[in-house]
DNA sequence: CTTCGCCCTGTAGTCAAACTACAGTTCCCG
DNA sequence: CGGGAACTGTAGTTTGACTACAGGGCGAAG
């Protein structure tokens, strides 16, 4: 993806014929792909010269190496472009950038992720005679979600949204237990209020939020997910997703240290 | 990746020569996208219409589709391999083979998807008076989400797990409320029986469930997903993540007909 | 308004990479 | 042991990618 963000970036300050070249490659990438240079040149309007110094211009040794690339990006950050989301989209359009943008995140959000922190919080949440999920609102859902797996683990795991009866269940803690707190934010001053009871009650504090917040200030463990500058437009909770996936790695982490874990099949279908 | 999947699997009935070509392909595929026919030939020790000969092979054109095929595989396939998550994986390994299957499931789910029917539900949904969310278990919490993202729309909107819940309140419907239906199976008794009273009442019914259940024959459009052969391993609601994106992609098409839309900064942060 | 100079674009030619047709070898089966 | 078929390599052809160079437009300065 970052070849067609430079691309956009460079569009601008760019002279007439390789700004045909641009165009062309934004307008349908895969199409570029597919062909040799001369019939893209043609279809540009311009000469193959033309169309290899825009290659280089971007950074990339010839045709054949901007196709790669190109490929590889397309594939990884999805085919309709990137993300934002415009009045007069069909629903096609829209699913498409929808899923894009997920799929961005959610490669980010790998790569970015402290990976010895995760470790800390399988261990914790493994080693845990009992699990509370925390969360409000669009992260009370990823609590809610938490709390699913971990049932079938044969764990004591229970979630809330209610703030007051979380501070009540967090004050009556002991050490051994393990809280999931979720929050988008790492400021909800009642999430903070019930994850100071855990901590004094004695209890680990696993934290899925963002960086140098008070959350993750307060946790002994925080799993920080890269303050998404979530992708433009009404693209409300979109990191959902990526904490959704942040549980399931943890669910399955701990999993794997509890085995023989119980059967997935119960017999009842959603 | 289907490309390296193929791959392997054809490596057995292949004669002494291809299987060369195989092994090097599979042991590095990074440095074989770099390479030119004629030097990826002489690593492997063999001619280069051998090397093209297992291209055919694979299905593809020849040696550039090959390159261009397999870049695209491993971008998107990402580098950890493929899923399955063993015993002994640590949790770094297993939330990048989480993070991958989830990438995977979105990218196969976006292709697959029935355009029109998504176009038919977002219409349906943005001129629904009403919108009641119906599911169970983990569909429950893709029920919620739901509500909470047509909320910020104005629609009124409800979300039910309770059998008895969304059999009452279905009945009461009428026609220009619409029920969105989630179910991964499609069989649910209870989900059946509400989507059948919800019709019987007049109201439109969007499931999204898999193909060929008898939700998508009861609804009056039906979104379906892959029944995605679920990840191997213990991998519980994988499909969570799909389900998600889907009721995103519903919401932000809705909003598009409805807007102007309502901010989504409310100043309360989760 | 004209003229000089630079940057940009296209043309033609070269080189290499990819592919095809064919011939030799090897292995299996009779 | 001999014949045939499949597989592998060699040589030749074609096409695609790239380079060197020449022509033209635009701005700046006189």
């Amino acid at each position: 993806m970052l070849l067609l963000e430079r691309l956009e970036d460079l569009k601008h300050h760019l002279s007439r014929c390789e700004r045909k070249v641009a165009d062309l490659v934004l307008g349908d990438p895969q199409a570029a792909i597919r062909e040799s240079l001369a019939a893209f040149a043609a279809r540009a309007g311009v000469s193959e010269p033309t169309v290899i110094r825009c290659c280089r211009a971007l950074g990339c040794i010839g045709w054949p190496d901007f196709k790669l690339r190109l490929a590889q990006g397309l594939a990884s950050g999805g085919g309709s472009g990137h993300s934002a989301v415009q009045a007069g989209d069909d629903a096609g359009v829209v699913l498409a950038k929808v899923f894009d943008a997920a799929i961005l995140m959610l490669q980010r959000t790998r790569q970015a992720i402290d990976a010895a922190a995760l470790e800390q919080a399988t261990r914790l949440l493994a080693a845990a005679r009992r699990i509370e999920c925390y969360g409000h609102g669009a992260s009370g859902i990823v609590a809610l979600d938490a709390q699913q797996k971990f049932y079938r683990l044969g764990v004591p795991v229970v979630a809330y949204s209610d703030a007051h009866v979380h501070a009540m269940s967090a004050a009556l803690l002991k050490p051994g237990d393990a809280v999931l707190a979720i929050s988008q934010s790492g400021r909800s001053p009642e999430l903070l209020g019930s994850a100071q009871r855990a901590r004094a009650a004695g209890a680990d504090l696993v934290a899925i939020t963002v960086a140098g917040s008070p959350l993750a200030a307060l946790a002994t463990v925080a799993i920080t997910v890269p303050a998404v500058a979530a992708a433009p437009g009404p693209l409300p909770g979109g990191s959902r997703v990526v904490d959704l996936a942040i549980v399931d790695a943890l669910a399955i982490g701990v999993a794997l240290r509890r085995t023989p874990l119980i059967p997935e099949s119960t017999g009842l279908e959603t």
